[in-house]
DNA sequence: TTTATAGGAAACCAAACAGTTTCATGTCAA
DNA sequence: TTGACATGAAACTGTTTGGTTTCCTATAAA
């Protein structure tokens, strides 16, 4: 789960859009691959990749793979962005470490 | 410089450090190419598809090649991880939608 | 206890990627 | 105006990536 597997897992656009159906709640393999145009090994693959970068969990129910959305792991590129952001929004930097500060 | 682009030009370490490097300030291709071990193609390489996906400028100076950050690019990436962070994050969440409604 | 359903695994493929080497071009400085 | 320096461009290469097809396993349902 190094940065590198996260940025590596949010770089495709198929594995991106399958995180925004994940927001929407829990979804099986099959439910997944229904979506998409590629075969159900594509889309196992992809979702391989998602859950290497921390950004998905995977749980057994029955026969079936409940894949769930990890949000959390995407912190590590809040703040890599966030470390850039001090140079285009002074204000929302700002706001964001009155944030963090207030966190503590 | 579609939305694509940038997520794939950060998805890179080099040019995640490049980013890094140019955020202290203007960098020609010599000075970028010197802290790498890699050939100076290469490097030239990962810079024109940072330059693709808007996350750096490039202006001739004489016989060199400037190239300067332009962090704005990564507002992309800021909102689709602010779309996910109301998952993880409530109060932050608020607190941006606020700068938001702010600045309009 | 068959049969259908949900998924895993392996072998394979073409294209994209990150890198190299080699050579050409433009600019500055003696 | 010659030489050094900064860069561009093209051809080539090994590896990774995103996809496929085929076959196998496990669970649920008839």
């Amino acid at each position: 789960m190094t940065e590198q597997m996260i940025f590596r897992a949010i770089s495709d656009p198929t594995r991106r859009s399958i995180m925004a159906m994940l927001s929407d709640g829990e979804r099986s393999l099959n439910d997944i691959s229904a979506q998409y145009e590629m075969t159900r090994p594509a889309v196992t693959k992809h979702l391989k990749i998602l859950e290497q970068g921390g950004l998905i969990s995977v749980r057994s129910q029955g026969r079936e793979r409940i894949h769930r959305l990890q949000p959390e792991a995407l912190k590590t590129v809040a703040d890599w962005v966030n470390f850039f952001s001090q140079f285009w929004d002074e204000k929302l930097a700002n706001l964001k470490q009155a944030v963090e500060m207030d966190d503590e």
